[in-house]
DNA sequence: TCCCATTATTGCAATATTACGATGGATGGG
DNA sequence: CCCATCCATCGTAATATTGCAATAATGGGA
C-alpha cells in the first residue's frame, strides 16, 4: 500500500489536490511569494534568499513547474523563473470556487 | 534528512503549508465537499460515499481535524463531523490574501 | 450484563517526500 | 579551447504518507 488511490476520485478532485499539495510545503510558499514580490522575476537567488541547499530549491522549482503555476526560461547561464499568469488565474478560481461552496451557515454540531 | 526545515521559515508560511498540505490529498478534498454539500453534518457514511477502509477514512479526518478545519462531536454511538465556519473563514481570507498578491501582470519572461 | 454498531488506534508494508552532496550539461568569458 | 558559473539530475539517507487488517474503546439496545 501507500499509493494514493486516485482512480476512485474525480478529474477535479485530484487536480485540486494536486494543486494544494504542490504549495503544501514552506519552501515551494517561499518561492512563489518570493516570485510575486520581485518586480523582475528571479532566478537562483533563491538559492540565497531561502536557506536551502541548491538541489533541494531545484526540486521544490521543479514540482511547482509540474503542476504548471511558474515557468522558467533560460536566460544566458541563469534560469529565470516567475508566475504563469493564466494558470495562477485558473488556480485562484477554483479555489474561490472550492472555499466559496460553503457559506458558514451556523454551526450545526 | 528528509526532514522539513520549518525553523527557516515564517510562522505564516508554514501555516498556509499546512493548510494546503491538509487539503492535498484527493480523499481530503472529497471529505470537505461532501461536508460542505450535506445540509446536516455526515458521520460515517463518509466510508460509504468514498471508496476507502474505515481506517483510512478515520486517519484523514484526524489530519482534517488537527488543521482545525473541522470538528467532530460525539453523537449517540457514531461521530457528526462538519466544517469549522470560524476556521473556514480564515483559511478562506489567508488563501485571498496569498492569491490575491498577484495580479497577473504581462508574463516577464 | 452481554452483544452489536460505530470510531479510533495500532502495526505493518509500500510508496512518497525532503534534503543534500556529487556529478553532468550548457553557456559565456577569457 | 579551457574554465568558471549556473542549474538540473542522480544517488542516497532519513522521514512522512497512504492504506488496510486487526484490535481496542465506547455507547446503545436486548
Amino acid at each position: 500500500m501507500g499509493l494514493t488511490k486516485s482512480e476512485i476520485f474525480s478529474k477535479e478532485q485530484n487536480k485540486l489536490a494536486s494543486m494544494m499539495k504542490a504549495l503544501g510545503h514552506p519552501a515551494r510558499i517561499a518561492i512563489i511569494q518570493t516570485l510575486v514580490k520581485a518586480q523582475a522575476c528571479i532566478c537562483g537567488d533563491l538559492v540565497e534568499e531561502l536557506g536551502l541547499a541548491q538541489a533541494t530549491i531545484s526540486q521544490h522549482l521543479k514540482e511547482l513547474k509540474n503542476v504548471g503555476i511558474i515557468q522558467g526560461t533560460i536566460e544566458g547561464t541563469s534560469v529565470c523563473y516567475c508566475i504563469d499568469p493564466k494558470v495562477w488565474e485558473q488556480y485562484r478560481m477554483m479555489f474561490e470556487t472550492f472555499f466559496g461552496k460553503y457559506s458558514g451557515r451556523e454551526n450545526c454540531c
